[in-house]
DNA sequence: AACTACGTCAACCGCATGGCC
DNA sequence: TGGCCATGCGGTTGACGTAGT
């Protein structure tokens, strides 16, 4: 548009990259290694840009990747984890995923938060079949006759009541749907993102529980780890018994936001007949946590979508197995209210 | 068959950072 | 010390495929 400096430059492609431009990249890694990016176009071998090439080497050309293969269960529940202890530091996590990109991190989180948001969003005159269809579309990874056997179940439990009837306690979810990022991470991370934990769960009974805590090992020789999907189940053995329940109902938005408090205050997790759902507290247990209500956990390659096992002897529950009466008692706002102050 | 909703993924953009001169 | 440049990172967008209606 503007050259600066008046220096005229070959004009820069744009879009898919063809096999050749990928042969010529692969060409130039091999001569010169995964650097000097801009000198691939201003050689003349390449109209793209260094960034251009770098991204493409980086996330379809390098070696190793596993392009075209989802997350496994053991993958999910890494990438939760450390999104949760580190924040959206895709590039950071992605260093404990072999053959995963920042890139591919990030799409699998946002795909997660997008099912999350479409969920809690949906009114509820649409959420049962939306749910139906999600649940089956997502079958392909997770059992949908168990699917349908825990909402048959849900469905015969006894419905809880509003969780709030006043509306200065209505859970915002409508603001909360975009789970930029949970808000308890920032360990030694010099973050540009207020943590929110803290000041939001107060002296909420979840105050602690949410408290980052180191989580899986560093990435130090991955030998274990660098597996096909199915093979990595256990490579986390030290990891955590620290889970994040709330983590994805947490949003970025710093703003209003979710009142944790409130939303502590006024459910909790009931199990009934291997069904987990929320249930308006009358009296506030300060020491309950609802361990395992969203907690994230995956126990084998089946599981994808799997993040709700119930603790402590409960059986585990999927998300995508989540009947969407679960969420009937948020009153969701009509629209959620902008939050100018959080974009820039 | 057409439409819609949704999921996935590749690629771009803007900004930050660090090295070099 | 400040400017330039290369590189890295996170956010966002749009194309495409698939499934449901």
């Amino acid at each position: 548009m503007h050259p600066r400096g008046g220096r005229e430059r070959a004009a820069v492609r744009k879009g898919p990259w063809t096999a050749e431009e990928d042969e010529v990249l692969r060409q130039h890694v091999r001569e010169h290694g995964p650097r000097e990016w801009s000198s691939i176009r201003s050689k003349g071998l390449l109209p793209r840009t260094g960034k251009s090439c770098r991204l493409r080497w980086v996330n379809k050309l390098r070696p190793n990747l596993k392009t075209g293969c989802k997350f496994s269960a053991e993958e999910e529940r890494v990438v939760i984890e450390l999104q949760a202890q580190f924040g959206n530091k895709w590039a950071r996590i992605s260093t404990y995923l072999p053959g995963r990109t920042d890139n591919d991190v990030k799409n699998f989180w946002s795909t997660r938060q997008k099912r999350l948001a479409r969920i809690l969003r949906a009114p509820l005159s649409r959420r049962r079949p939306a749910a139906a269809k999600h649940s089956a579309s997502a079958s392909t990874a997770s059992s949908s006759a168990a699917a349908s056997h825990d909402h048959d179940q849900l469905l015969r439990a006894p419905k809880p009541e509003p969780l709030c009837q006043d509306q200065d306690q209505v859970l915002r979810l409508g603001t909360m749907i975009p789970f930029q990022e949970t808000p308890m991470h920032h360990i030694g991370e010099s973050s540009q993102e207020p943590p929110l934990a803290a000041n939001q769960c107060g002296d909420s009974p979840f105050h602690g529980l949410l408290d980052p805590a180191p989580i899986l090992q560093p990435p130090i020789g991955f030998a274990a780890m660098d597996t096909a999907a199915a093979g990595c189940s256990s490579s986390y053995g030290a990891a955590p018994e620290a889970h994040y329940p709330l983590s994805f109902l947490y949003a970025g938005d710093p703003a209003p936001m979710l009142d944790a408090s409130s939303f502590i205050d006024a459910a909790t997790l009931v199990h009934s007949g291997g069904v987990a759902y929320l249930e308006p507290k009358r009296e506030l247990e300060p020491q309950q946590p609802p361990v395992g209500f969203f907690g994230l956990e995956g126990e084998d390659d089946d599981d994808y979508g799997h993040i709700v096992p119930a603790r402590r002897g409960t059986p585990d529950v999927h998300f995508d197995d989540l009947a969407p009466e679960m969420f009937d008692f948020f009153e969701l706002p009509p629209s959620p209210p902008p939050s100018p102050s959080t974009r820039h």
